[in-house]
DNA sequence: GTCTATAGCCAGATAGAC
DNA sequence: GTCTATCTGGCTATAGAC
C-alpha cells in the first residue's frame, strides 16, 4: 500500500461526502426520485463537480451500494471471530445492525426490477464480487445453522438468503417509525423477532 | 341501482381495462417507472384519451389501487363466510391470496415514501375509506388469532398487520421466480411459511 | 476541479380538429 | 371521446471560463 498524497486525501473525504449524501438520499427516496441537483445541493458543490467525481447518476448510486457492502462485509468479519456466539446469533446480530441502520435513514432501498440502475449494477464487477462474498459467508451460517436446528431445514439456503436481505430493507420498520407510538428498540425486536419466530411467535 | 346505458357499460368496460394495464405496469415497474405513453400503448388508444378518464398520472394509478383494495375486500368477504376455517386459516388464505397475486405479475408494489402517489393517496376518500375497512377486518381477525394463540400475543396488531401488508409485496417471490429453480406453488409456501413461522419454522 | 450557464431529452399534460 | 401534434417543466449531462 503506497501512502496517499495530500491532494488523494482531500479527494477520498470529499467522495465520502458524496457517497454519504447519496445514501441518505436513496434511503429517502429511492433511486428514481433522488436527482443529482440535490446530491449536489447536499453536497454543497455544483453539480458539474459531482460529474467530475462520477459518470453518471448510476455509477454515483452504484458507488453508494458497494460501500454499503462493504461496510456489510466488514460487520460480517466483526461476527465471524465472535467465539461467544453461535452462528445464529450472529445472523440474528447482522439482521439487527441492518434493521438499525434502515431506522436511522441509511439502508438504501432495493432498486426496482426495471430501474437502470440495476443494469449498471450488474455491470459492476466491485458489486457483484463483493456481493458474491457476503452471500457466501452468509450461505455458511445459514447452512450451519439449519445444521444445528436454529432454522428450518426444509428451506433451501436460498430462500434464507434472500429473506434476510428483503427484511434489511423492509418497509416495515419505517411504517412502524411514521405511527410514532413505538420506539426503535422496540420495532427492531418485533420486526427481528417476526423474522425469526414469525407471527406465531415462540409458542 | 339505476341500470347503465349501453354507453356508460362502454365506458366501464374501457376503464376497466385501463386500470387493468395500469395495475399490470405498477406490478412490474412501480409508477415511478411507468410512463402514461406505456398505459396508452397497451390499452391500444391515444395518451389524450386516458387524460379524458383520468385527472393525472397519480389519479390514473390510484384508481388501480383502489380496485385492488376492492378485490382484497371481496376475497375478505369470502373468508368471513367459510365456518371450516378458523381466523388463521382465513388470514393465510389471504396471504397466499396475494402471494400468487404477485407471482402473475398483479400486484403493485408499495408506493415509495416521498412518491407523489401517496400525496395522492392520502386525499383519496375512496381509498382511504377502502384501507380502514379492509383494515378494521383483518385488525379483528389478528386479534381473534392471538386470543386463540395461533399469533404471537406479545405483537401489538398493527406490528401484525403491516407484517402482513409487506409481505404481499415482498420482493422475495420474485427473487426466487427469477432464479427459476422452484415452482410458483414451492415459492408461495415457503413464504407462507417464513412469514407465519419464521425462519425457525414449526421445530 | 470548481463554477455558471445551457444543451438535449423525456415524460406529463393540453390544444384543437373531427 | 378519440385522435395528432405540441407545449412545458424538470432532469441528466456537458461546455467552457477560471
Amino acid at each position: 500500500m503506497s501512502r496517499l498524497s495530500f491532494r488523494e486525501q482531500v479527494l477520498r473525504v470529499r467522495e465520502d461526502a458524496i457517497l454519504s449524501a447519496v445514501n441518505r438520499l436513496l434511503a429517502d427516496k429511492g433511486f428514481d426520485l433522488m436527482t443529482v441537483d440535490e446530491v449536489a445541493a447536499d453536497v454543497g458543490i455544483a453539480k458539474a463537480s459531482l460529474y467530475k467525481h462520477f459518470a453518471s447518476k448510476e455509477a454515483l448510486a452504484a458507488a453508494a451500494m458497494v460501500r454499503m457492502l462493504q461496510r456489510l462485509q466488514a460487520m460480517l468479519d466483526q461476527q465471524s471471530v465472535r467465539a461467544d456466539a453461535s452462528v445464529t446469533e450472529r445472523l440474528k446480530a447482522v439482521v439487527r445492525w441492518a434493521l438499525e441502520l434502515q431506522l436511522a435513514g441509511e439502508m438504501p432501498t432495493l432498486p426496482s426490477q426495471n430501474s437502470s440502475l440495476r443494469a449498471e449494477l450488474l455491470s459492476s464487477k466491485a458489486y457483484l464480487n463483493l456481493l458474491l462474498q457476503v452471500s457466501e459467508k452468509l450461505g455458511e451460517w445459514i447452512v450451519q445453522a439449519q445444521a444445528e436446528g436454529d432454522i428450518d431445514p426444509a428451506l433451501p439456503p436460498e430462500v434464507v438468503l434472500y429473506t434476510l436481505y428483503a427484511r434489511a430493507c423492509d418497509p416495515v420498520p419505517a411504517f412502524l417509525k411514521a405511527g410514532g407510538n413505538f420506539s426503535d428498540a422496540q420495532i427492531v425486536d418485533w420486526v427481528l423477532s417476526t423474522c425469526m419466530n414469525g407471527l406465531r411467535g415462540r409458542g
